[in-house]
Parts: C-alpha cells; sequence; structure tokens
DNA sequence: TATTTGCATTGACTTATGTCAAGGATTGAA
DNA sequence: TTCAATCCTTGACATAAGTCAATGCAAATA
C-alpha cells in the first residue's frame, strides 16, 4: 500500500506509535476504494470494523422518515470514522457516504481488538480521538438547541476563518446545501440568511467563496444567536 | 470508604478488573459530598478529574446566553462523568450540577492516567464507555434536527417504558421544566404537548404519572415526529 | 453551441414553537 | 392552617423557519 505508513503515522490515531507496531497494524489494515456517491456503510449495519480516510472525503449523517438529512460530521485526511461499534459492540448508529472520490483503510474489528489487547498507547489515542468527538458533539447539541440559524451559520464562517488561515477570504468546502444540512436547516434557510447577512454587511458572498466584512459582527451573532 | 468495592464493581467502567486492580483504584479515589443545587464544575473550568455518581443523580447541560437551559446527560448511580478532559486534555465543555443530594467519587486526572498507563482492561471498558456516550448523542442531535418536539417526548416516554419495566404506567423521575430542557424546549411548549396527547388519547397524565393508552401511537409519533 | 443536470435563489404561504403574562396547583416551612 | 415558593398550565401573540413552487445559474456532456 502506497504511503500506508506516512498516512496512518499522522493520524491522531496512530502518531507517537514506534515503527514496530504500525507495521503489525499495516498487516491488519485493508485497503478500500469509493467513488464518489457510494454508500460506505447504513445505519443499522453491524459494524464489523472501522475506517480511516487516506484521501478524499465522507459524511456521516442520519436521515428522518421524510427524508430529511442531518450531516452529523464530514471527515478528510487521517481521519477515522465508524469506531462506536467497535467498542460499545453493535450496529453503526448513523450512515457514511462518500460526498468525494475516496480511499479508505479499513480496520477489522477482530484483529484490532487483538491488536489493542497487546498495546496500550493506541488506546490512550484511541480515548482521546473519542474524547475530542464527544466534546464536538457538545457543541454540536448546544447549536441545535440554544442557537438560531443565523447564530449557527456564524459559528461555522469563524471556524473556517480558523482553519483557512486567510484573515478576511474564506472558501466553502462543501455544498450550500450540504452546509445546511451540517447545520441542521435547508438549503432555502441558509440561501436566505446568507443574503442577509450579505446586505447587512456581515460577509461579501460570491458562490463559495466569502469575504468577512465584520468579524466582530459575526462572532457576536454566533454567541447570541440572533440576527 | 463504604461500599467502595460494591459501587466501582457495579459500574461499565470498572466491571470485570481483578481485585488487585480495583485496590489501586481504590487508593487514587475520593469522596465528595454534594448537597442537591451544588455545582460541581462549570464549562470552561479546568478538568483535572473526572467523576462518577454513588448516589444521587447529576445533570451536564449547557445554558445559552440569554439563559436558555439544555441538558446534555442526567447521570445517576455507578455513572461516570467529565472523563472527556482527562483524555482530550482541556477544559469541561459543559456544566454539571447535583439535582439530588449526591455522594461522588472523584478520580485524579494524574493519578488515573499514570493507573491506565499500566493496565489494559479498564481501558477498554473506558473506550465502551465513550462509544456508548457518542451513539447517545448521535440520537439527540437526530432528534433535536429531524424530530419535532412531539416526537422527541414520545420516544422519552417509550424510553421510560423500557426502562421502568411496568408495561402501561410510567413515572417521569424528573421535573417537567428539567424535561423540557432535556428535549430541547420550554415548559410551555411542553405542557401543550402533554395535554394535546392526553386528548388525542395516547396518555392518561396525572401530575408525573402517566399512563400510556396507545403504544404504537407513540412509537409512530416518535418516528414520524409529527402528531 | 446546444442541452441536460444539479445546485442555488426567491417569493408566497403555513406552522411549530417561542415569548409574555396571568392564574392554578402543589409542596414545605412557619 | 397559612404563607411562601416552586412548579405547572393556559391564553394571546410574535416569529423563525419550514413547505411548495418557480426560476436562475453554472458546470458537465453531447
Amino acid at each position: 500500500m502506497e504511503n500506508f505508513l506516512s498516512i496512518i503515522s499522522n493520524t491522531p490515531l496512530f502518531k507517537g506509535l514506534p515503527q514496530s507496531q504500525l507495521k503489525k497494524i499495516k498487516e491488519i489494515a485493508v485497503k478500500k476504494e469509493c467513488k464518489k456517491g457510494s454508500l460506505i456503510f447504513s445505519e443499522g449495519d453491524e459494524g464489523n470494523g472501522f475506517y480511516i480516510v487516506a484521501n478524499g472525503r465522507v459524511k456521516i449523517y442520519k436521515i428522518s422518515i421524510e427524508g430529511k438529512e442531518q450531516i452529523l460530521h464530514i471527515f478528510g485526511k487521517g481521519e477515522p470514522f465508524g469506531e462506536v461499534p467497535v467498542f460499545s459492540g453493535s450496529a453503526f448508529p448513523a450512515n457514511a457516504q462518500a460526498i468525494e472520490k475516496c480511499s479508505l483503510i479499513f480496520f477489522p474489528r477482530d484483529a484490532f481488538i487483538r491488536f489493542i489487547s497487546e498495546n496500550i498507547p493506541i488506546v490512550l489515542n484511541m480515548l482521546s480521538v473519542l474524547s475530542m468527538r464527544l466534546r464536538q458533539f457538545t457543541v454540536q447539541v448546544e447549536n441545535l438547541s440554544l442557537k438560531e440559524v443565523p447564530g449557527r451559520l456564524a459559528g461555522y464562517l469563524l471556524l473556517l476563518v480558523k482553519e483557512q488561515g486567510k484573515k478576511d477570504i474564506i472558501q466553502l468546502n462543501i455544498s450550500k446545501g450540504q452546509l445546511a444540512s451540517l447545520l441542521g436547516t435547508i438549503p432555502e434557510t441558509l440561501s436566505r440568511i446568507f443574503s442577509k447577512m450579505n446586505d447587512m454587511g456581515l460577509i461579501e458572498v460570491n458562490g463559495p467563496n466569502i469575504k468577512i466584512l465584520d468579524s466582530d459582527g459575526l462572532k457576536d451573532l454566533s454567541e447570541h444567536g440572533k440576527i
């Protein structure tokens, strides 16, 4: 597997492990390729292993009976997903789909558990990854129930600013429709809020490119949640 | 500490550990008493350890700037809380308050990490506990964004039915105001929905006692989310 | 260049739920 | 018993956000 060790050793999960252990991990890993749009697993499927994204992006999401989608996470290079059933021992609690062409590394549950029981540091990393994710969920629940959509969007834009580094121009890295789902709303509502924020002079929207005009205003909005 | 070993060995976290390890755990544990209403930690506090509930109940919650509360969890006997910062290494992401008189067992971070690095099974339990909690959050996010309040309430009532065993009479174990917060709404709305469900013949409400009249109707409601 | 396809926007309308305010009910203490 | 303090319920109203439907735009394919 090309570059396996370099991919692996740069993920939070396997960071800091000695070469000897990385080699053992390589032995149990299986590479999988997915084209854009392909379903990786569905809610309710038996979780007989977990994945790491080697390339591309994957969304984790739920669907309501009426068909409304709520994205829980979008994972990119180096990020693990699908670990929950490995340890809590039952089905996947959500769906996973490739939103781009993806290379994935799959770790079968049994082999991985066997590996873990012989090695400690990996397990501390695993705990750390799960804890971080719990923290993110805390924020997501907070956003959904304590903020309105404009506040959630403002928070997301500020997150992008932090991630992308360039101080005042950011680029959406998912479609606005997917962003709506990530924020727990629908495209129409998101679109209206974008143009409202535009009119108010908070941002300047040009397709997926967004210029931040009033960073303090956004911060205020993301904390108070009202527009 | 009275009953320490019996409390400890019945939690998912410490289940199955040999006596020798339980003794070591006992050495690092600290007992804490809280009266009803006392704050255990606040969002942003440095997380220098985690807790297990020995007796009583604790709520984990967030507060918006306008003062609206969202309960994330209510933990009772045997359940651990506050573990996130132990492994993801920073502040608590939410608040914790005793909703009853509580006895807690506190595990200081440093001592616990040291203990963990020498022992494997505990760590697998820990992973399992965190994974279960992630699963719960998945459901909570799903409820908040894909269901309306009646659907969430129906789901909660069915959960109580399962927990309490008696087939058609259940008892709310938290106040309706707290339940509103747990479901991501406010007492007025919850009250209206209770009486609507009453009028529709789904349930019969008598203060905190609720008789389930139409279990299938509730299930339908909890899945479809519409009343 | 045309054409299709998916994505984004806008308008008119509906509705679930929040806000504000008042009145009951229940509980525990004096 | 009486009072106070909570908690719960109800009504009138406001509003954020969803639904439905039409249109615009832009990228991809023929």
